[in-house]
DNA sequence: GACGCCATTGCAAGCGCTTGCATCGATGAT
DNA sequence: ATCATCGATGCAAGCGCTTGCAATGGCGTC
């Protein structure tokens, strides 16, 4: 029993008693075929369990039906779940999603020097990456829309949280507290691959930091501004080196829950209890945030995933770009790790 | 400036000076290629910025140059973590990965329905999921090699772990321990998608639980086998559900870490310590396992999917299927989550 | 010095689908 | 009854690459 060669679309012709061109349009949707026709071509596919060729399709239309994500992590957690959330949006669609995940190493100069992905989509999406000059224009240069999340680009959509505004809730809810020494976890500098979330999230620190300092005329401890990686581990070293200074803070901000849990561990490890002697606030709401009892400003990563598949769909229906990024809310959630600091 | 038209294959040709056809072999590195035309004719490429059209080629030779990969989930950390592994190794052979996620709904049927990645593939990787005869068609219908990981289906390369030997030993640590009265917490019945993994491992720990009722006289408790539906909430009402039995588990056996996380929860709420009340032991080796403490039975699962990776890549350069499939070993990781039962 | 062989290169026929344009009736208007 | 109109189809020319086969020419051989 060979190989049997898959049908084409003569055959489908052939045995519905009409021209491949009708058994293309009949197939498509497209106006033009008669009700009768079509019935008959449909029902013909069907019993030769006929399925078009993509190449041959794309070939001829230059379409693809693809849609090309651009990751620098599938492992983590914000991002996979990211994924998660326009791949349902896309599959429903009915495109495909062709993913390219750009890793810490050398990946991303061969990834922008290949362009694997020249031809092969209908539209790219670039998860939480800024691109250089360079690589932008590469990806223009594929003549295909471009939606980004959690950056902005010239010229493409995206889709995103106001990290800055809700960096600075979390901080004043620290603030609020009664906490003026606050240390804050983020990321190591240089910033890899560019990431500009940690830089916001940053800034945001900075600013409400170094009000209260003012405010109370301390001067402000730089050492309180370290670097996790957005790691676990990354979190317990920073944590570590927070617990060496002399000027100690009762209360810490990390850019992301991996990183509080990290520091949390930390925290335990050193025999101190959390929220009595340091709250710890995270970002993110991870799924393990509530079994820490973790409190954190969370953001709908899911929903910034589905948000972005939409708007891919719009800009592949003809859609003009959106003149304004679409910004999603976010939410503190308090849970334990967090209260007045000792002695208040 | 308008939307300049990608260059063709004829327009490097004529660069160089060639036909069309020595274009095509000198840039796919076919032998019969004079090496100086070869060098001019990339130089030619370069000079054009010229990419081969996937379509075209793929119309021309029937190869996709893409390896469709399907899972029940990707934002789950066993399976974000497989993907990652995968997609290192295929990205560097130059091929490229789309992504199906059947979900928990009724997306597996359509996607069986559609097979939306009939022809657009070279190969088709199965993560974890069962499939039904009539899916195993389907699937060979494709035509394409076919390989699982965490499955064993005729036909296909797998790889994988040994479920029952991991678990029973995992098992016989708490037996050791001098547990008598342990738990399992698993998957619901019946298993949503087909999972096996989970009957695996249940099978395992009724094997060892059973074996040691026998040995002591005493009758097993069938309420012992929980589901929790491989999630941190699911294992956290199936230890609510061991707690409220009369006859109480000294340690609980969790078919993952993240129902292991939601166990431990539920008993640190309950006012019960881990694990000086009550042992529970993992099952993944989560990166989270770590920073809670939690014992468990390290799988190594970024490796599992370079495994299934090269796999595919062998099968595609020719390999025949392996009879067996490839076992990567696993490890006990003691922490603090399981000791003696107390009063021993 | 003629001949055969082999390495290079070019020719041209596909690969399977889409689509502008022509064709063909049937329908409605005059 | 005649002709314009319009919907439904078919024709055939691509889309951009690959590849079997033929053509070419340089060389070694006898």
């Amino acid at each position: 029993m060979g190989q049997r060669m898959p049908d084409k679309l003569d055959d489908v012709a052939r045995l519905a008693g009409v021209s491949p061109a009708t058994v293309s349009r009949a197939l498509r949707g497209v106006s033009g075929v008669a009700e009768r026709t079509r019935t008959r071509v449909l029902a013909a596919a069907a019993e030769l369990g006929y399925a078009i060729s993509p190449a041959a399709s794309s070939l001829a239309t230059g379409r693809t039906g693809t849609v090309g994500v651009i990751v620098p992590f599938v492992d983590r957690w914000y991002f996979s779940r990211l994924i998660s959330g326009v791949e349902r949006v896309l599959r429903d669609a009915g495109l495909s999603l062709l993913l390219y995940n750009l890793g810490d190493g050398p990946g991303r100069a061969r990834f922008f020097a290949d362009l694997p992905l020249r031809r092969r989509v209908d539209a790219v999406l670039v998860l939480s990456l800024p691109l250089a000059e360079a690589e932008r224009e590469q990806l223009r240069g594929l003549g295909t829309p471009l939606v980004t999340i959690g950056t902005e680009e010239p010229g493409a959509d995206s889709v995103g949280i106001d990290d800055h505004g809700a960096a600075v809730t979390a901080m004043r809810h620290l603030v609020q507290l009664g906490h003026r020494e606050i240390a804050f976890i983020g990321e190591s500098d240089p910033v890899p691959l560019g990431f500009t979330t940690p830089l916001r999230r940053l800034a945001a620190y900075r600013e409400v930091y170094r009000g209260v300092c003012r405010e109370d005329g301390r001067v402000p401890e730089p050492a309180f501004e370290t670097g996790g990686g957005f790691t676990v581990a990354g979190g317990e070293r920073a944590m570590g080196a927070l617990l060496g200074l002399h000027r100690r803070p009762t209360a810490v901000f990390a850019a992301s829950d991996e990183m509080a849990f990290g520091a949390l561990r930390t925290l335990r490890r050193a025999g101190l209890r959390v929220p009595a002697d340091v709250s710890v606030l995270g970002f993110d709401d991870h799924d393990l945030a509530d079994l820490l009892e973790l409190s954190t400003v969370a953001q709908p990563v899911a929903e910034l995933g589905e948000r972005a598949g939409h708007l891919i769909l719009a800009r592949l229906s003809g859609g003009k770009i959106a003149t304004s990024p679409s910004i999603l809310g976010t939410r503190l959630v308090l849970r334990g790790s967090t209260a007045p600091p000792a002695g208040r």
